[in-house]
DNA sequence: CCCGGCCTCCACCGATCGGTGGAGCCGGCC
DNA sequence: GGCCGGCTCCACCGATCGGTGGAGGCCGGG
C-alpha cells in the first residue's frame, strides 16, 4: 500500500532522521526534508505533498510564517509538530492555516496515525493543543496588543521608568502611563512586574540573550 | 568494527528514533532507550554503556539529577543532547559531572564524533555550550540566591507587593527589601520588574503555567 | 571562641507608580 | 459624513518602591 506523501520540516537532522525512519516504516513516502522556512515553502510548491510537518521554531524565518505561505498557496496540509505548547504557539498555528498540533513527545503510532489523518482531511489536535484551545475558547480574548502598547511593554520588561520610556519613544509620560493602563487591562494584572510575566507566559514577549 | 555502547534518554519517541537510527548506520551500539529520568538510571546501573545520551527536559525527575546519579554510581559518561542553551542548563550540567554538552541542532557527523569523543574520554562541547562556559568564567559568579531572597524573588514575580510578601512570609516589610535590596545586587538590576526579567534569563526562575 | 553569613528589623526620604477623569487629533471603515 | 479606535496629553492623588544607614540574633566553620 503506498501512504500520504509527507514533507519534514525540523532544523534538528536528527529528529528528521527520526521522523523519516517512523513514517517510513507505517509506509509514508517522505518526499524530501528541509531544515528552514525558505526551503520548507520552496519544497513544498515543488513537490506538493499531502502534508507537511512543520517545526514551529526554525532559524531564520518562523514556521508559522512557512505555514501561512504553504497554506495560501493550497501546497499541502501542514500539521505542526513541535516542542512548546504555550496559547500563542497554539492559536497562531491555527490561524496560520495548520490542519493540526502535535507535540513531539507524542508516540510514533500517535504520530503516524496523525499523520494519516491530517492526509485525509481531518483536524488532528493533540490533547495539550486541544485543551488550549478550549481554555481560549471559553475564557479570554488572546489580548492583541497595539502597537505602541508593545513598545512600552518592551520597554517595561527591559526595566525601564515611565519617564524612561517616554524620552525613548519621544512622547509624554502621561502617554506611557496611558498605554500601560491599557496592557494592564487586557492581560489583567495591575502592576508592571505581573504584566511582564504575563507577557513572558502567553508569548508575547521574548525573553532577551545577552 | 565494533563501536561504543550507548543508552539513549528522551522523552520523545522520535528523537529517540532518529538517534538510534543515525548511530546504527555509524557503527554504534544502542543498548537501550529511557524517556525518563529513573529509566535512565536503572538502565545505565544495568547495561553500563560507555555514553549515555541524556536529554535535560524530562518528565519527572530532571536529567540533571539522572545525570549526577549515573555519574555517582560510576555507571557511563554522560554526554547531554539537549534543545536549549541558558547559562543555567550548561554550567548545572558540567557540575553534575556530564563529560559533555550539545544542542540537537548539531548535524548527524559531529554527533557521532562527538559519542565518539565522549567514549574516548574527552570532553564535547558544542560551540554555544562552549562560549556559555568561556562566558560564564571571565564574567563570573553565578549570582546563587539565599533560600529567603528566592521566596521574596518568587514573590515578585507573581506580582505581590512588599507588604504581600512580608504578611506571606511572616516577617516585616523592611525585612523583605532588605533581601529584595540583595537580590538587586546580586542580579546587577535596580528595580524589582529587571530582577525578574534577569532571574528567568539566568535560569533561577520559571515560568507559571496557569 | 570568634568571624562571617544569613535573617530579622527600624525610621525616614524622594522618586516612581498606579489610578482618576477627563480631553483633542487623526486615520480607516461603514 | 459619521463613528470608532488608536495615540496623544493634562493635573492631581495616595500608595508603593528603592535607598540610606544603621542594629541585633543565630548558627556553622575555621
Amino acid at each position: 500500500m503506498t501512504g500520504p506523501v509527507v514533507l519534514l520540516v525540523d532544523d534538528h537532522p536528527v529528529v528528521r532522521e527520526g521522523l523519516r525512519s517512523v513514517l517510513a516504516a507505517a509506509g509514508v513516502v517522505v518526499a524530501g526534508e528541509a531544515g528552514d522556512a525558505e526551503a520548507a515553502v520552496r519544497l513544498a510548491r515543488e513537490h506538493r505533498p499531502d502534508v507537511v510537518l512543520m517545526d514551529l521554531r526554525l532559524p531564520g524565518r518562523s514556521g508559522l510564517e512557512a505555514t501561512a505561505d504553504i497554506v495560501a498557496a493550497g501546497a499541502a496540509r501542514v500539521l505542526v509538530l513541535t516542542t512548546f505548547d504555550t496559547d500563542a504557539d497554539v492559536l497562531r498555528a491555527i490561524e496560520a492555516g495548520a490542519v493540526g498540533y502535535l507535540l513531539k513527545d507524542t508516540p510514533s503510532e500517535q504520530l503516524v496515525a496523525g499523520v494519516r489523518a491530517a492526509a485525509a482531511g481531518a483536524t488532528v489536535l493533540g490533547p495539550e493543543a486541544a485543551d488550549r484551545l478550549a481554555r481560549a475558547v471559553r475564557a479570554p480574548r488572546p489580548p492583541a496588543l497595539t502597537a505602541r502598547e508593545e513598545q512600552v511593554l518592551h520597554g517595561v520588561a527591559r526595566g525601564a521608568s515611565n519617564p524612561q520610556i517616554a524620552r525613548e519613544l519621544a512622547i509624554g509620560e502621561a502617554t506611557v502611563k496611558s498605554h500601560l493602563i491599557r496592557v494592564f487591562e487586557k492581560l489583567q494584572v495591575d502592576d508592571r512586574t505581573s504584566a511582564v510575566v504575563a507577557a513572558l507566559r502567553l508569548g508575547l514577549l521574548q525573553l532577551p540573550d545577552p
